[in-house]
DNA sequence: GCCGTAGGACTACCA
DNA sequence: ACTGGTAGTCCTACGGCG
């Protein structure tokens, strides 16, 4: 890229937006731009922060003189103007109140008797969404030493190249005698970075080592203003990593600022989630990134520490050293060297780890509009949130405001009614059509134009509801939203003719999925109760219309004479005979549908199994599996897939399954269970396989009733460990206690197992209602019966 | 006070 | 701290019994 060029005798330079701040100077608000072009820099723009007043226009003057005194400041109105903004669709007359500074916005809002708006918007973002900036755009620009004087334009990042950011991932070891370590007494003895260039560890022992902490904590504060990466990536580095080193830094008075441009590093909360700042570069924890990937199922691992989900998406582990207590003692015997290797590995998976996600997180930005640092932070719901906003501004509408913590309240109290599941009958079947909706909730969204702004009782589109919903003009929830979808087609179309090894396929693949990841939250955010666009009618019509077209599609289906096993929100299960049977009412049902919507084939299964609920003798829902014709086994909701059952129970129910769908034995799969739990009788099972892993959703201290997974998790405190909010606590039932809660010992602390807690509560119930079905019950599944092969069963 | 159980708290899944 | 629908475990309060 060339970073400048001259036209007409002026400089006009380039580069990507990377952050966007402001700094108050005297009476005038300059936003900091952090550009990357041929350098970086720190650049000011001057801009005034401001509202809107929905009152008469000539109220304005009067509005001009408004002053609040506050903390001995005199906050006024820097000056007033009226625009023309639409609300809900409709045009409106409002004045703008303009301000000196941004703190001055809620002040002056809250002595203005009239009704306000977009008072609650970050300034930055404020400043993006009315310039219609992204981040990562290329600005074009000319400057007077560290002032814009203009912007000259703005190009899209829209290339197939990512931008160029250099980063730099680190890792620190600290000494723990005592368990958790303690900031004031226990030292940081090692600091490992792996960046772009290079790779290393710092210490002050053995060869070429620093003198003490305080030098290397210099040295390392040295590095990185000498290699100057744009990315500092760490691994829960939020919590524990750099809040330590500052604290440690503070004590030992050492200099250290990893932050660029005289800014500071300072921890902050965006929503429920903790960050630390570094001004002037993007701080990345690949922590929480990968704790939202989780849950939106871009990955999957059974816990989320480093060493997990190394193993789940690298297929890699750390170095085992023998747990964190071994640091100490390999420390003290001045084994150096391998915590060095410990630590630059953990540097090193974490360099991994961001190479392969930050692709996906840089893409989640530009589509979010939100910055960065931000976004790692943020949920769906606040990118959802984002977006919308940018395209209302450019739309000429009304931000709509944060819902009060009462209409909060009352939102979350009345929920709207979801998706449709049939009940299963439970059974093994042959030849099994999975049937399903793409995309079924946006594709109604877009397709009924379905927006709190278009609901109006001339509407030509009826809900099952009742709401009805104009046809024009396009509201902005579906304009967004097909903006999305259309460009993730076409996306979709030009990676088919593109190299996979490709730079470019990487970025636009993950273009694609973070188009995906957005287009699907949209749903969810307009039931969220803390969103702007909050609305009951739509979000219920939204359901109404999927159960609708499902419940049509199954009536259609049994009309065709196929028997519908089960269907769950967008997706059926049918019987059939004949293949080309199955595509024909596919086609025939997509005819009637509107243009956005379409039912597709998911697969055709060799056989498939739906078992009983536990309590009662009906099929249960979400839960089954499913052979392919390729011999793959799906399986959805059974203990199996579930983290918190024991691994022994799961990989029993997991071979009992696969005996069962492919070789059809049920004396065999009776076998496999019998010699499981004669394992488990003789004590013969590794306590990591009888480990069972549950999320403490709450601090501990915040339960009503007390459970295994508590139970251990205190059992882990006493023994000086930090234990709170979010932990994974893996426990193992053992013999000592009565209750199952005494009984559970974290698996770190544990020494034996209780076998017949085993056998009874984890082995029995994950695999009897799979036996149940071929005709079993506990007894003849324990002790024998009668040879019979699933062929004579059919 | 002991026993059995219904209902509540809680988690993790499916879509 | 994006939604609702669902199964299942374990705990606890409660009622019956004596």
């Amino acid at each position: 890229m060339v970073f400048r060029n001259r036209e007409g005798g002026k400089i006009i330079r380039k580069g990507w937006l990377l952050d966007v701040g402001y700094t108050v100077k005297g009476e005038q608000t300059y936003i900091t731009l952090i550009v990357k072009g041929k350098k970086t820099a720190k650049l000011l723009f001057p801009y005034d922060p401001y509202f809107y007043v929905d009152a008469p226009e000539e109220k304005a003057e009067e509005l001009k003189e408004v002053k609040v005194v506050r903390k001995e400041e005199e906050i006024k109105v820097k000056r007033t103007e009226i625009v023309e903004k639409k609300i809900w669709g409709k045009m409106r007359k409002l004045i703008k109140v303009v301000c000196y500074r941004p703190p001055h916005v809620p002040h002056l809002k809250a002595h203005i008797p009239y009704p306000c708006y977009e008072y609650s918007i970050p300034f930055a973002r404020r400043f993006m969404y009315d310039l219609q900036l992204s981040p990562f755009d290329i600005i074009k620009y000319e400057r007077k030493g560290p002032l814009i004087t203009k912007i000259m334009g703005i190009e899209r990042a829209e290339s197939k190249k990512s931008p160029a950011l250099s980063k730099m991932a680190f890792d620190i070891e600290v000494l723990n005698p005592m368990g958790t370590p303690r900031e004031k007494e226990d030292p940081i003895i090692m600091i490992s970075y792996r960046s772009d260039k290079e790779k290393g560890v710092l210490t002050f022992k053995g060869d070429g080592a620093c003198r003490d902490e305080k030098e290397m904590l210099e040295h390392f504060d040295k590095k990185i203003k000498d290699e100057n990466p744009d990315i500092l990536i760490g691994y829960n580095s939020s919590l524990f990593d750099l809040p330590y080193l500052k604290a440690r830094a503070e004590k030992l008075k050492a200099q250290f600022n990893l932050a660029r441009f005289g800014g500071k590093m300072r921890a902050v909360q965006k929503g429920l989630v903790h960050g630390y700042e570094i001004k002037g570069r993007v701080h990345v924890d690949m922590y929480p990134i990968l704790r939202l990937f989780g849950y939106i199922g871009v990955i999957k691992a059974e816990n989320y520490t480093l060493d997990a989900v190394s193993e789940s998406v690298l297929g890699e582990h750390k170095i085992d050293i023998g747990g964190w207590e071994r640091i100490n003692e390999l420390w003290e015997k001045g084994e150096v060297g391998k915590i060095a290797e410990y630590c630059l590995k953990d540097a090193e998976l974490t360099y991994r780890l961001a190479e392969k996600f930050l692709p996906l997180e840089i893409e989640l930005a530009q589509t979010s509009k939100l910055p960065l640092f931000q976004t790692t932070l943020s949920t769906t719901g606040q990118m959802v949130e984002s977006l919308l906003m940018f395209h209302a501004q450019r739309r000429g509408e009304i931000i709509p405001p944060r819902p009060t913590s009462a209409e909060v309240a009352e939102r979350i109290a009345r929920p709207i009614k979801g998706a449709f599941v049939k009940l299963p009958e439970p059974g093994i079947y042959s030849n099994i059509a999975v049937l399903d909706f793409r995309g079924l909730y946006p594709s109604i969204i877009i397709s009924y134009n379905i927006d709190p702004a278009t609901i109006s009782e001339s509407g030509e589109h009826k809900a099952p509801k009742g709401t009805t919903f104009k046809k024009a003009p396009k509201g902005l929830i579906p304009e967004v939203l097909e903006g999305l979808l259309d460009k993730r087609a076409k996306i979709k179309r030009a990676l088919k003719e593109m190299d996979k090894d490709s730079e470019e396929y990487k970025v636009l693949s993950a273009r694609s999925q973070a188009l995906k990841i957005l287009a699907n939250s949209f749903y969810g955010y307009l039931g969220y109760a803390r969103s702007r666009w909050y609305s009951r009618q739509c979000a219920e019509s939204v359901t109404a219309w999927g159960r609708k077209h499902i419940n049509d599609t199954i009536q259609k289906a049994e009309e065709k004479g196929f028997k519908v096993l089960y269907a769950d929100t967008d997706s059926v299960f049918l019987i059939y005979e004949d293949k080309e049977k199955v595509i024909e009412f596919m086609n025939e049902v997509n005819k009637a549908l509107p243009e956005k919507m379409e039912l597709e084939l998911e697969g055709f299964y060799v056989r498939g199994v739906f078992v009983s609920k536990k309590s009662e003798e009906k099929g249960a829902k979400k839960k089954y599996a499913l052979l392919g014709e390729d011999g793959r086994i799906k399986i959805r909701g059974f203990e199996l897939v579930r983290r918190d059952w024991s691994e022994i129970a799961k990989e029993t129910q997991k071979r009992v399954l696969e005996i069962i769908l492919k070789e059809g034995s049920k004396e065999k799969a009776a076998k496999v269970v019998r010699e499981t739990i004669k394992a488990l009788k003789e004590g013969k099972i590794e306590l990591e396989k009888l480990a069972i892993k549950t999320q403490l959703k709450k601090e501990p201290e915040k339960y009503e009733v007390k459970s295994p997974e508590l139970e251990a998790a205190l059992k882990l405190r006493e023994k000086g460990l930090q234990v709170g909010k979010g932990a994974i606590i893996s426990y193992v039932i053992g013999r000592r206690g009565t209750s199952i809660s005494e009984k559970a010992t974290p698996l770190e602390l544990a020494q034996d197992y209780d076998a017949d807690y085993y056998i009874n509560n984890q082995i029995l119930p994950a695999v009897m209602k799979i036996m149940k079905e071929l005709g079993y019950d506990e007894y003849t599944l324990i002790h024998g019966g009668k040879q019979q092969s699933l062929e004579e069963f059919f």
